[in-house]
DNA sequence: CTGAAAGCGCTTACAG
DNA sequence: CTGAAAGCGCTTACAG
């Protein structure tokens, strides 16, 4: 069964005027009469006519569309984030086309081309743990189609990049936390060849060697992003004898693990362990001690990629290169002892 | 700064051919020659040609693009909804355009509009809670555009239906409780004019009335979706003075909200008071103590209505008004002690 | 104030 | 094996 759709022409058929008068009267033109713009305002409401957009982006060569390329839906950051880039597109009238790529390098070099097969008007990517290869945005260079990298990029190849300011807000962290007394504190670390785990891990070293605290190597655990990654980091953590007095996990997910297993163990947070993770406030609460977290607002990301974006689209940009870094601060939640 | 995109044209001009012979190269047409094909692919890989997939739409009059409105996006059971209709819808080539109603009946028929004057293939709605015209799902009949409602629908105008068997399962986890001994059970319910609320209170009744339980009308708190709704719920419940010893909230997040309460009051989970909920097992497993829930599975929801809504789009179904009603499942986790 | 022409990038019968 | 014609539904100068 075929969809039943009206056309320009069909109003006019029935006006009996040319396409073009009704064309111009639905867009308010000033050639038009008002009377000829209020019959045709009826006969739209009559008939339910719905413009066909994808026509009208040919036409246009605009299609009013934001790709988004995430690595996974079901990590509430970036649900948040990708609700906030809807948000924040619709304001200034643009539709967003979803894609994940499961962190997979294939399905987001397949993301990436069909969006630019769909000319989406830019590009909004968050690039896979694993992808190396430069050449998908070699190509969008090439078409020269506005992307803007956020949470992680590809450095150096010009487009700009949205991020938290995470080295920083790591480092301001940890010496709230040392000032306190706080002097044994391990790393769940993520993958040093992430530009995530790398800088985190950094601010780590940095915070603890500007404050002349010897960095032990069998503390700072690396490997991976999942609460499994953070239950195993724990384990490897426990058999080592000596425990530390607060563990930073590198995301919630790793935070939720070392939960699971510091519980297993008969210990308690924050009494006898104290666990910081990176998150925001929403999920930072549904952990209970709530988790203590570097805080990362996975909405203001959001809005300051998209209007970048759309910025860029529309050429009210001086450069086309920004690096925009946002502010972490630290929320001390109930799953580390007040000093 | 113009997009700088190559055509077939292009192609055509570069091969001294016409661009019929380039796109039906393209498409592998039998007409075609393989040094020819061979030639084109070529071309394509020098140019880096990426086909125009709006002007396809339009030459077709098909978009293979699904159209996709919920209520909220960082409610985690719709993000792992959202997630596995991009996997099945993309099994079958099909993209997805992702809108976002807030729960608003206005943004709800803003997006529809939309997507349908986008010409996508088909419509995948979650209805707001608020939503009562039906005028916007008369257009979307009046046009033809196959429809699929899930989770939440409007029910009697012959769109097909996803959703959970919630009465059943509500009956068959609280038989299963009621038959370990415990009688005393409050709900914590949404509201009665969606049908969740609805569903989900009357399951609640009808298995105490099944098992000769009397209802106590003021354990039957009714009052939203949120957080702070199951806190104000237990806040009225506790000051009846009378509790029970198990909670039925309406979903995970009324559930969140019990918890929280719940521990305001020094009262221990499950020891003192256990707590169910509705949900999936990634979510459950967030809450400490574990969530017990009426299991329900975001992922096999998006796969049966995306691919029941593709089928109808391809006419391979007979009736284009299925309801589907998928089974739940109780888990019985850490938050009721076992009996 | 109204309309004819050309074009956006593609595909699909139909000829040759 | 290759191409000319018509069309998808819209918009935008340009005439009248």
């Amino acid at each position: 069964m075929k969809t039943n759709h009206i056309t320009q022409q069909d109003i006019a058929d029935r006006l009996h005027v040319s396409r073009i008068t009704v064309s111009k009267a639905l867009r308010d033109h000033p050639d038009i009469s008002a009377e000829m713009k209020e019959k045709v305002r009826k006969a739209v409401e009559d008939l339910g006519y719905s413009p066909n957009l994808i026509a009208k982006q040919l036409t246009l060569q605009k299609t009013f569309t934001l790709g988004i390329v995430i690595p996974d839906l079901e990590n509430s950051f970036f649900a948040y984030l990708v609700d906030s880039i809807i948000d924040a597109a619709a304001e200034r009238d643009y539709h967003i086309i979803l894609t994940v790529s499961r962190e997979k390098e294939l399905s987001e070099r397949n993301n990436i081309m069909n969006l630019i097969g769909m000319r989406v008007d830019g590009l909004l990517v968050c690039v896979s743990q694993h992808t190396s290869d430069r050449k998908i945005f070699e190509y969008a260079r090439k078409v020269r189609i506005p992307l803007v990298f956020f949470d992680r990029a590809i450095r150096g190849m010009g487009f700009s990049y949205v991020a938290f300011e995470d080295r920083e807000g790591t480092i301001a962290a940890l010496n709230q936390l040392i000032s306190r007394g706080y002097l044994n504190i391990a790393h769940f670390a993520g993958y040093s060849n992430t530009s995530i785990g790398s800088e985190r891990c950094h601010g780590y070293k940095e915070a603890l060697a500007n404050n002349g605290i010897p960095i032990r190597e069998n503390w700072i655990i690396e490997g991976g992003y999942e609460i499994n990654d953070g239950i195993r980091a724990f384990e490897q953590l426990y058999a080592t004898g000596k425990l530390p007095e607060i563990i930073l996990a590198v995301n919630d997910r790793v935070a939720l693990g070392a939960y699971k297993a510091i519980r297993r163990t008969g210990m308690r947070i924050p009494e006898d362990i104290g666990v910081v993770g990176y998150g925001f406030n929403e999920s930072a609460h549904l952990f209970s001690p709530t988790l203590s977290v570097i805080n990362q607002d996975p909405i203001k990301m959001g809005k300051i990629a998209a209007s970048l974006l759309i910025d860029e689209i529309q050429g009210n940009t001086p450069s086309s290169h920004s690096e925009i870094l946002i502010q972490e601060d630290f929320h001390w939640n109930t799953s580390v002892m007040k000093r």
